[in-house]
DNA sequence: TGAAATGCTGACCACCTGGTCACGTAAAGA
DNA sequence: TCTTTACGTGACCAGGTGGTCAGCATTTCA
């Protein structure tokens, strides 16, 4: 037998590609073919991804599951990390921006209402990239603690910018007067924490939290005033993020 | 050259073993030498696994951090995931001990003292772990959140656990009036996100979060008062967490 | 229509990985 | 001392994995 087989025709293959052009509106036909099959790898991988980790997937997983040839990964992507990197980009600029402007919010803050405002503006920011990357954001949760390695080290990175940024925004509202004389890396890491556990749960359905958009509410109470009763039953009635009074 | 050349005895090999055979105060010496070799080959994983992740460590690998042979390893356990549930089992049994004591006090809990008292052994089950399993513990908060598959399957159980106990215990807490009215899953795995994320940065020295032994209680503070600055001066003076009133 | 350019393919390679097992050696027992 | 027993060893195997590349098909351009 010859050591490499010709190539055989398969008299049966998959749908062969046929290679739909739609013009698309702006930008060359090229571009656009290439941003279909790279959000079409990506598409596959992030399923992928999500279900077995990162390091349980092959780039012949990914390939197959977006029925392309494995060559063809490589003309997209250097590697795995590349692929995970352009995953992670728009969620992570996104956040970025949206951290960065509420610390300057932070920063001018003088009274509880305006910290609030701050606190909703980052709120507003990581629903937003819940709705548009649900995947992404879950797959940044389920990985960003493991070690900084091959397709892990610009989450990783993420994770350390957002802890960094909470604790910095945690030190400015401190500064200010208006938090508890607790250390400020502790409570912005404990609260990065809780609101990450509870995208988690969101995300991957394990426990039952009700309603999503009462969470950004609840997190609020429980942040600001804890869980304990107050001894002499609820506060005068203060702004739900709202706007409107809390319920009696 | 034949296909399988003999095994050659190298002149100089790793210190021969010696296969120091001490008695051991009870138990026969093969037991005792049964443990120290489980011992050796976990502690080589286990800082391996804290390095590289569990599916960035391979047998191999370590095999030759314990300095023995590949062979041996599966003289000892199944496979790499009956290595990570050796690792485990220890600190799983006093968890689930310690959650079930807690959860039994929570549920005698008529007033707030008794409250902390309960949430306060919990504390010291923890710090209990931390202390003598600090590489366990650490690997759990890195890999607890992945697909539950292969090696992890045990660790994912273990955390579905704790949050289940955790939203347990916060539903008791709750029926008794104790709590803010906001729903149990939601405040259960809001503290499990904050201790888990603060129980990270001690153990990898990531963020400076201070003297380990004062978060107790701060995160109780935290987690039952709040962030917001009490708006007539701090509460009156509360027991901290070791008894004795709180500083002025 | 023909030629050049581009893109996709999958066989192939070198290396790695989990797992096995015949063998040599040392301890336990007679 | 000799036999039996158990253990540690590392070469080996089969299956997989990242990454490459010559060849073919399709599109683009003249």
């Amino acid at each position: 037998m010859s050591p490499r087989k010709p190539p055989e025709r398969p008299a049966e293959k998959n749908p062969p590609a046929s290679t739909s052009q739609r013009p698309g509106p702006q930008g060359g036909v090229r571009d656009t073919n290439r941003r279909e099959r790279e959000k079409a790898l990506g598409d596959a991988a992030l399923e992928l991804f999500v279900a077995r980790g990162l390091d349980g997937v092959t780039i012949d997983d990914i390939t197959q599951a977006a029925g392309v040839a494995k060559g063809t990964f490589y003309r997209y992507f250097e590697d795995k990390a590349a692929l995970v990197d352009f995953l992670l980009e728009p969620v992570r600029r996104e956040l970025v921006q949206g951290l960065v402007a509420c610390g300057e919010a932070l920063e001018a803050a003088r009274d509880v209402e305006a910290m609030f405002e701050a606190y909703r503006a980052v709120a507003a920011v990581i629903a937003g990239a819940i709705l548009q990357h649900p995947g992404v954001v879950r797959l940044y949760l389920q990985e960003c603690r493991g070690p900084a390695q091959g397709a892990r080290v610009k989450l990783v990175e993420v994770a350390r910018l957002i802890s960094h940024h909470a604790v910095d925004m945690t030190r400015r509202a401190h500064t200010h007067g208006l938090l508890r004389p607790i250390r400020p890396s502790v409570s912005g890491l404990a609260v990065v924490g809780a609101v990450e556990r509870l995208l988690l749960a969101v995300l991957s359905e394990e426990e039952d939290v009700g309603n999503p958009l009462e969470l950004p509410d609840a997190l609020t109470t429980l942040i600001l005033d804890g869980l304990r009763l107050p001894p002499q039953g609820p506060r005068p009635a203060r702004r739900k993020l709202d706007g409107k009074p809390g319920r009696p």
